[in-house]
DNA sequence: CCCTGTGAAGTGTTTCACAGCA
DNA sequence: TGCTGTGAAACACTTCACAGGG
């Protein structure tokens, strides 16, 4: 999941598990929809299905939250979709900055539900000198070297990486350095970021590994069995040598590096 | 995580732990990158420090695996990287489909690191007439209509959902009946599929909304305590006729509860 | 002596099942 | 009666700590 610090290292009282953390989106997804079918009151059971989760958990999930529901009858939505809302931050407005604007970055800054909750793209920044001036989803695209400024004016909190790999964790120290204290890396590149700092990442690649794992798997049941068994796995290096290892002087060799971002 | 349906129920020997799976990908990266620089082995600790996860949870993942390492020297990167690519299935060819060639698709269309492993984009495939013929990424983007047949003629199982929410569902159920088995669903829906299917879903919008939870706690924290306890939560409607009207009144007494917002 | 591999302990999450209230 | 809220059990995952091989 996340790469950044542990959060709240099992700390006090008011603890939401991050697991319930992490379902509260999409708990109130299903709840707006309600809302917007003047629906007032919803059970465990029905919310449950509308958000893909089982009852007990999302009930287990609320009772972290406090006692907002009636028994008997159910939970009342609007009710709950400003507890909710509350909870996660959304009443307030968080300004975003994206850095990186190929196309990835601006699919996102053109991304609709971006702006909806509480979201507002409040910057666009790219290094390409070309770039900048011209409007992508009608906010006009800055220059990287302004970033620390840009971060700074706009109060923005929360940052976006969607650059080529070898540029996320500069990007991500500069960030990190005007005051941003959550990523969301698109890169495919750990970064490293000091305590108190957030990252989360979203990884295509990974995603699609790991259905291709599970895929695997079903292709391999159905036979019977006989799995793929390659017919002969490389042999493993006996040759011990090398030390060095120079570590990871940063600086990516970014060679190639297609328009988005490679492996 | 994932919607779709549990993966192997806690079943036969072979199980892999799925956070283990998770993360084999990570391990793969940070391998091809010494491999690249034709690094020879590599410690638990290095290479758990290079993909960002401390190393015994590493040297645990790879247990699972088998017994790849040698004590006293470490892991042979090329091996390892053998290993880990065949256990995930990449060593085999996944012919993707991606639906909805919107900004989004193209993006990932474009995307290089979708084919460098294993993952080739067979097909474009958009309910737009206009963008028909169009080429995106080099590949003729082709109308949804004919979508059964492009799926089995490309022998695809792992679609991409990147249109609308409101189309999700239904691009889902024909792909899945056209003998789509993993699907990564960036649409903000849950899908239902059947069993057997595996849904995997990337959703910016919650993990923005994930940090906005954290952020607003370290927020409230650094003022020393007072953490955001609003004076008086809204008034829980006490109501029970009703329907349809107006179930606008609860304005929080802290003031506001500025209007929270649809999908 | 270094570093892997792994039981065992610790922590977090899900599920069960039912008491209790509207 | 119907549905929430929640202890307690079950399960999953992580971390510890060290035995043991090279």
């Amino acid at each position: 999941m996340a790469t950044g610090r542990n959060h709240r290292p099992a700390t006090r009282s008011r603890g939401i598990p991050e697991a319930t953390v992490a379902r509260l989106p999409l708990y109130l997804r299903a709840l707006t929809a309600l809302s917007e079918r003047s629906v007032p009151t919803v059970s465990s059971e029905e919310l449950a299905a509308a958000a893909g989760v089982n009852s007990a958990k999302l009930r287990k999930d609320f009772s972290y939250l406090g006692s907002y529901g009636t028994r008997g009858v159910g939970y009342d939505v609007e009710y709950l979709v400003y507890q909710i809302s509350r909870e996660l931050g959304l009443t307030q407005d968080w300004p975003v900055a994206i850095v990186g604007i190929g196309n990835l970055g601006a699919a996102l800054a053109n991304y609709g539900g971006f702006a909806s909750r509480g979201f507002r793209v409040a910057a666009l920044i790219d290094a390409d000198p070309a770039m900048a001036g011209t409007p992508v989803a009608g906010i006009p695209v800055q220059h990287a070297d302004d970033l620390d400024r840009i971060i700074s004016e706009n109060g923005v909190s929360i940052g976006v990486i969607t650059t080529p790999p070898g540029a996320a964790q500069q990007v991500c120290d500069r960030l990190v350095a005007a005051g941003v204290t959550s990523i969301l890396n698109f890169a495919p590149t750990v970064l490293s970021v000091p305590d108190g700092v957030d990252v989360r990442k979203v990884d295509l690649s990974i995603e699609l590994q790991i259905l291709a794992f599970h895929e695997q798997r079903k292709a391999g049941e159905e036979g019977g069995d006989a799995g793929p068994d390659p017919a002969a796995p490389p042999v493993r290096a006996t040759n011990t040598t090398n030390t060095t290892s120079t570590n990871t002087g940063r600086k990516g060799p970014d060679g190639d590096m297609p328009a988005v971002m490679p492996a």
